[in-house]
Formats: structure tokens, sequence, C-alpha cells
DNA sequence: CGCCTGTTTGATATTCCTCAAACGTTGTGG
DNA sequence: CCACAACGTTTGAGGAATATCAAACAGGCG
């Protein structure tokens, strides 16, 4: 699909305003100069729905385009020769997916939509406008670039270092953080998980057999219920002690 | 130590004018116009010499400065509280040092010196004044990030999915390539490897021991020597091969 | 020499993987 | 409505990989 048509596809579907975008109300988020938030919205070349499973990135792709995440979970994955997974990181709304394929010109992991998604579209070659027009924008890209090295190397912390339980409380736990800092945890601690067992051996580098096993010892803890697809925190300082230590937080964050 | 000390202490050692900075003469770095160099030899706000074994950062430190090696290796390491240690990266010449702090403020892992260091000093501050004159840096420094999450993504994929022996197979590979882009690699491939089999444990996330036979057992394989500190890569394709794949490969890069 | 640091080796305990099968839920076609 | 396929979860058993403990070994340096 060139250019020109997934404009004007994903122009119909323009629901969503930057200076209108429900994700900035969070308290996660900084708050943006309406000078950024035009330019924003005028980098923003579309929207686009892709259902649970469906593809974002393949490993190795040329990138023309540059995503942020409106609603939804995606994950990041590296496939070796013989077919074993490695998932990179999760994504979650507001979260930037494909700065490598901006940089590099090609993906060098695949994104895999693990619900349905809403994507605001950008175009890679319009960066350089973002980078020369608005240095506090550019300061965000690289920020979250930061962030996302940070995510990864607690990952590897974790897989590197940690017991096969804590691997599984940090990760349940980290991932939480992360959606309860958009919205997506309610009140009585529930999040929608869309995660399945062979999603958490293949992120804390276990076989699936050992990794269910290891949770179901975890769940005795009865820090938190997961069945199916709903997670529910209920001690939260009990999982951080099963983890060992809580994930960084960062303060206020950036989003384009 | 202050700002004021540290300027004025640098400034007589500030032997490396970035015009003249003999890095920037290998084909691995891209090359830049007059009036960036000169910016960034504006930028430079010193050097600094460290020994082999010096903390750069402390893990959470608060970061004042950030730093580019100029010569000399060093690790990029996270401590849990009861003393495991996972090495996140290693830095060579030509890396960009203590990005997060800029960003963030303050330091999540810790960076420490393997060999003696010469580092070039920034402050941390004057980043901003490079994000408004130079949107051109300012995407290198976006760059290097990116990269430096890709490095980060492969150990990650070691760690969690490969076997002993591909793991150090892995490791041995990219620093000797990245040793090699820098020039530190003699015609014979014989390359100074400041790190012992601790290190080298930390990596790639298993006991000393096993460590050491697993090594032991990788040299029967006659693609390389590694004795003390010389590592000579004898058959490049049989330790790619032992490796499972060749590391990512970018293409010329920028350096600040 | 004696001490320190790093490497190597052996023995044993634990963790983790693989294989195989059963179980539960959901969706689909007859 | 039932049969049954598809998918994800759970369980058991045996074997391989990895950790831990302990000790010996080698080289550099006072």
């Amino acid at each position: 699909m060139g250019d020109r048509e997934l404009r004007s596809k994903v122009a119909a579907r323009f629901e969503t305003p930057c200076t209108r975008c429900p994700l900035r109300l969070l308290p996660t988020f900084r708050s943006f100069t309406a000078d950024e938030l035009e330019f924003i919205e005028h980098f923003k070349i579309g929207e686009q729905q892709m259902p649970a499973g469906g593809t974002v990135f393949d490993e190795g792709q040329p990138a023309k385009h540059l995503y942020t995440l409106l609603s939804g979970w995606a994950m990041k994955h590296k496939t070796l020769a013989d077919g074993r997974r490695q998932i990179i990181n999760y994504a979650l709304p507001g979260d930037l997916v494909g700065i490598q394929g901006a940089m590099f010109g090609k993906m060098q992991h695949g994104v895999e939509a693990l619900s349905d998604l809403k994507l605001c579209v950008f175009d890679r070659e319009r960066i350089w406008t973002l980078y020369n027009k608005h240095p506090g924008l550019a300061f965000d890209v690289t920020w979250l670039a930061a962030r996302e090295k940070s995510i990864i190397s607690d990952f590897l912390v974790s897989v590197g270092q940690r017991s096969a339980s804590e691997r599984i409380a940090f990760l349940l736990l980290s991932l939480f953080v992360r959606a309860r800092n958009v919205g997506l945890v309610a009140s009585n601690g529930a999040v929608q998980l869309p995660i399945n067992q062979e999603h958490l051996a293949d992120t804390i580098g276990f076989s699936l057999v050992h990794t269910n096993k290891s949770l179901a010892r975890l769940r005795r803890s009865g820090a938190f219920e997961w069945n199916g697809s709903q997670f529910r925190l209920l001690d939260e300082p009990a999982l951080v002690k099963l983890a060992g230590e809580a994930p960084e937080a960062t303060g206020p964050r950036p989003f384009i």
C-alpha cells in the first residue's frame, strides 16, 4: 500500500485530533504547548486499526512509518532461525513504536498486536521536520528511546540474574504498573492482560512447562489472581517483595 | 567536585580538539560538517582520565555530565540487593555514556572502567543547546540511543534463548566486531580484551564455574584463542556458526 | 618466598527442559 | 443439541543443564 492510499484510507478514520487526544488527559503524560500539539496533529498522517494477532512490523522489514499506540497492547520480539522466540518488550497506549525503523531504515525486531489496536501513523521521512522545528519534541523522542532502553535493561537483569518466580513477579508487576499509568486498571486492581503463558515464557526465558509450574507456585502466595484474560493485583507490596524490587519509575513522560 | 574545578582541571588536559579527533578518521564514523565539528568542540567542556576499575557513574547517581569514550573500555551494569550483578552492555571508543542521566537526571545503571579511560566531558545542561541549534546532532543522539537499545536487545535474546556456548560465542563475536570497527584489532586478528571470565559470566547470566567449563569446550573448536588479556579470532565464520547468527550491523554511525 | 587474583577441576544438589498425556474451554459444523 | 476440533493450561516422569561448594592450580608482585 503506497503512502497516498494509506493517507486517504486513514483520513476518513482520523477520529482523534491530537488536541483532543484522550491519552493526554492522563497525569502520567507531561503537558504540551499549543504549538507542539498543533505540530503533532500536522505530523500525524492518519489512524490505523489492527486486529489482535496482526503484524505491525516484520523483523527486518524496511519501515516507512512510525506509530504511537493509541489503544491496545502489542509486543516486540525477535525470532531465531530455529524458531526460538524472545519477547523484547511490550507496547502500551502512549508508547512509540518503530523508532529503530526511523533511525536505521529497517526494523530489527517484529511487532505484533496482542489485542485490537488503534495506531497513530506518522511518516518516517517527516521526523526530520520534527527535529528541525521542534527541539523539545526531538528531545522527547530521545527520551522515549532512553526509557525503552531502561525497560529492556530491567528485563535483561531479570532474565540474567533472577529466579523463575522473581522473573514472573517482576514482569507482572511492571506490566501492571505500566497499565495503571495509562488508566487501564480498574479501581479493584483488575486489568485485562492480553497475554498467555507462552508469551510469559518467551519473555522470561523459560520453557512453557516450567513457567506454568513456577506461576502456579507464585499464585499460592495470594498476591494476585490471573485467570484467563483478567489479572488482578491483590497485594502490591507482596508482589514487590516476590519480585525482589519494584521496577524503575521515571515520573511524567512525554508522548508524541 | 564542582563544575568550576572540573572545568579548570580538565582544561589543562584538553589535548584532543574535536577537529583533530583521531576517532573521526575511522571509516565506521560518519563525516561531520565543519559547523557541527565546531559546535561539538565548543560543547565539550574537557577531558578526563580514569584508571581501570574506576567508577564513571554509580547506579542511581544524579548525573551532571555526559561522556564520549575517547579511548579504553567500560561496562554498564546493574547490581541487585543481594549482590548479583548483570552487565548490561560495554562501552568502546566512540560510544556515548550517560544518555539516561541526560534524560532522566540520574543513572539507572553503574558505569565502570575496565581499562584506563580517556573521556570527553560534556555538560548535561547544555544538551538543550545541542537540540536547539543542531537538529542533525540531536538526531545523532537519538540514533545512538536506538543503537544501544538494539545491542541490549540482542543480549536479551542471547540470555533468554541461547545455549551456553552460543551466548559466549555471540558475546565474543559482537565485542570483537565492535572493537574492529574502532580500529582496536591488529591485522592478525588480535585484540586486548580487558575482561575476565567473571565479567563474561555476569554478562551471559551463568555462574562463573559453568561459564568456565563452557568456555573451555568452546575453545576446543579452534575458532579463537583467549589467554589472559589477549583475544585472537582465528576463524570468523566458525565463530558466527557457533553463535548462531552474526550480530546486527548498522553501517556508518555518528558520534558526538 | 608468600600473597593476591584469576582460572580450572571434581563432586553433588538443584533447577530446568523435553516428552507425553490429560484436562478445560471455546467455537463450529452436523 | 451433540460431536469434535482447536487452543491454552495443567500434571507427571525422566534426563540434561546449571548452580553451589570446595579445593587445587597458575601467574604476577610485594
